[in-house]
DNA sequence: GCCGTTTTCGGCCCGACTGTTTTCAGTCG
């Protein structure tokens, strides 16, 4: 499947034709086709082969023809056409902040400058200082050290930690605030952490804040600075009474925001971070969210939602779903325990989920072929069975289930007969292995595993580790289908790193009438509290309760695994 | 380059902050 690979290509032009100083507004439109070609919830080689690109939104005529070309040759000749007008090191000079398009083009064509590394000799030399003026060279010069330590995107347990430090040193400095931004959206990685304030002056104290290394800009409206770890950090002070719209421009996406204020013009109406405005000017709503919505005829569209992939029409016609929350969930289904390679016994582990409130827990150890994970062999199971046994009869009503992680080996046998199977309460399976091996291969010995009917769920589909190691290239319609024909669980995995499947898939798996279970993957009892993860997950990707099996009771899990 | 319940041409979200900046372009969120 190429959709990432496709997105990537049109995201390149985007940045290409900014550094080729042409007009912005075709950068803008590339981004728009990266954006549908990556938010894409089937293979764009189908829609290619359909003759459905232009069917797509901000795909027309000429970017189809691109997709054309590169999926017909595997080529890209439009990308070294376009090089080709870029001054040399214009691209890189853009990475650094506050280096936008323009002054890319100009620091490489007229100046000569050809890479970052170039512009901080010459800004040093002081070769800048009368084209580019003497505050601005010495600003570019600290933004050009800091950008060789590039900022990446942080995983969600690291940006809450973060976050919940500067909400507490604030708070003791009697100032509130509001988080905002991707972390409020729940997405698996932010980069920026945004907060909110309506206290005046509340800039002031952030950028007195420990951690804070740079001021980026401080003014009595907006503060942006960057944190020793490299983190940006952003507040906004606005008025109590403009809190609503406030919250949501500042919540973003910024895809959803245009989408938004593109329907209040559409209502001959104006919508910014100060509220919703008629034609002459008299505001109409503001002080929240849900007055905003309101005014604009639409429900109430929950942060995680607001990513411009058709929430707003949604809940024009009053059908955004009731989203599953972390109280729906009744209990895990993968979770390790000291028998393979967890830190806590299964006592402990179970203690811990009966702590939070749930009926059961199911036990889901390595099997044997998972080496480095101590994975159990058939009697090691029967033995750990005989300690499961003794604990039910203690802890009853709560249930620990017979589980295992069952390794998908890489000829694409399982590690165990299907008699011996038949014994576990249910079976999840899981490719670690092989990982190089072709899209096709893996494809087809995920379906395989999926076919069998001694498994009940696929765990982690596509074994991704983000910023560490992209999935597995399978055929994921593909494998969704398999589940439905099968009536077969796929999971979304609560790991902060693995998050897997991810919303775009999890929904359509949903829609396709695909059960989905999110679970914590959990190998200590802290780790039961990834599920949260998973639960934002199964938000973004518009999943109610119903969707998902482990907010079913013991007896209906129980019936699913027949 | 895309798009159209006023448009096949002329728009494309809207506003804060910075700078050698006295009316605005560039960058960013």
């Amino acid at each position: 499947m190429k959709n990432n690979e496709v997105a990537d290509l049109l995201m390149q032009m985007s940045l290409l034709s900014e550094a080729a100083g042409e007009d912005r507004f075709k950068a803008i439109a590339y981004r728009k086709a990266a954006t549908t070609v990556r938010d894409l919830s089937e293979d764009i080689e189908n829609v290619w082969r359909e003759n459905r690109l232009l069917d797509l939104p901000n795909i027309g005529e000429g970017i189809a023809k691109k997709i054309d070309e590169y999926l017909r040759t595997g080529n890209a000749t439009f990308i070294d056409k376009l090089k080709a007008r870029v001054p040399e090191g214009a691209l890189e000079l853009m990475n650094v902040p506050g280096v936008g398009p323009r002054t890319a083009y100009k620091l490489a064509k007229q100046y000569g400058v050809k890479s970052v590394e170039e512009l901080e000799r010459d800004l040093e030399a002081g070769k800048l200082t009368d084209e580019l003026g003497k505050q601005a060279s010495t600003r570019l010069l600290e933004e050009v050290r800091k950008a060789k330590y590039a900022e990446k995107r942080m995983l969600l347990p690291e940006a809450e930690a973060i976050a919940d430090e500067i909400t507490r040193y604030m708070e003791h400095n009697n100032i509130e605030v509001i988080t905002a931004g991707s972390l409020r959206r729940g997405k698996s990685t932010v980069g920026d952490l945004d907060f909110l304030s309506t206290t005046s002056g509340s800039g002031d104290v952030l950028v007195r804040f420990p951690g804070v290394d740079t001021v980026i800009e401080h003014g009595p409206k907006r503060t942006s600075v960057r944190l020793s770890i490299g983190t940006q950090v952003d507040l906004r002070v606005v008025e109590p009474s403009h809190l609503g719209a406030a919250m949501m421009y500042f919540t973003g996406s910024k895809d959803h925001n245009i989408a938004l204020r593109n329907l209040a013009i559409e209502k001959k109406m104006k919508l910014n971070e100060y509220g919703l405005f008629d034609s002459s000017g008299n505001r109409l709503a503001g002080r929240s969210e849900e007055e905003v919505f309101s005014a604009l005829g639409l429900s109430y569209i929950p942060p995680e939602l607001r990513e411009n992939r058709g929430e707003v029409e949604a809940a024009q016609s009053n059908n955004i779903p009731k989203l599953l929350e972390m109280k729906d969930i009744r209990g895990d289904l993968q979770v390790h325990s000291t028998w393979s390679d967890g830190e806590a016994d299964i006592r402990t582990m179970a203690e811990a989920a009966r702590r939070l409130g749930y009926e059961y827990l199911g036990l889901t150890d390595h099997s044997y072929s998972m080496r480095v994970a101590n994975g159990l062999s058939e009697d090691r199971f029967r033995n750990q069975w005989k300690e499961i046994e003794m604990l039910n009869d203690e802890l009853a009503p709560f249930r620990i289930l017979k589980g295992i992680e069952l390794e998908v080996r890489g000829d694409g046998s399982l590690d165990f007969e299907r008699k011996f199977l038949e014994e576990f309460d249910y079976v999840g399976a899981s490719i670690h292995q092989g990982y190089r091996q072709s899209p096709d291969k893996l494809t087809r010995r995920a379906l395989e595993a999926i076919s069998n009917p001694s498994v009940d769920i696929l765990f982690h589909p596509t074994n991704r580790l983000i910023g560490r190691r992209e999935g597995h290239q399978l055929d994921i319609p593909k494998l969704i289908k398999a589940a439905k024909d099968n009536g077969k669980i796929l999971e979304i995995d609560g790991q902060p790193d693995r998050l897997d499947l991810d919303e775009v898939w999890a929904r359509r798996a949903w829609e396709e009438g695909v059960t989905l279970a999110v679970d914590s993957d959990a190998h200590s009892p802290d780790q039961l509290e990834f599920t949260k993860y998973g639960v934002l997950v199964a938000r973004r990707g518009w999943l109610t309760s119903k969707a998902v099996l482990n907010s079913q009771s013991l007896k209906d899990v129980l019936k699913n695994f027949k």
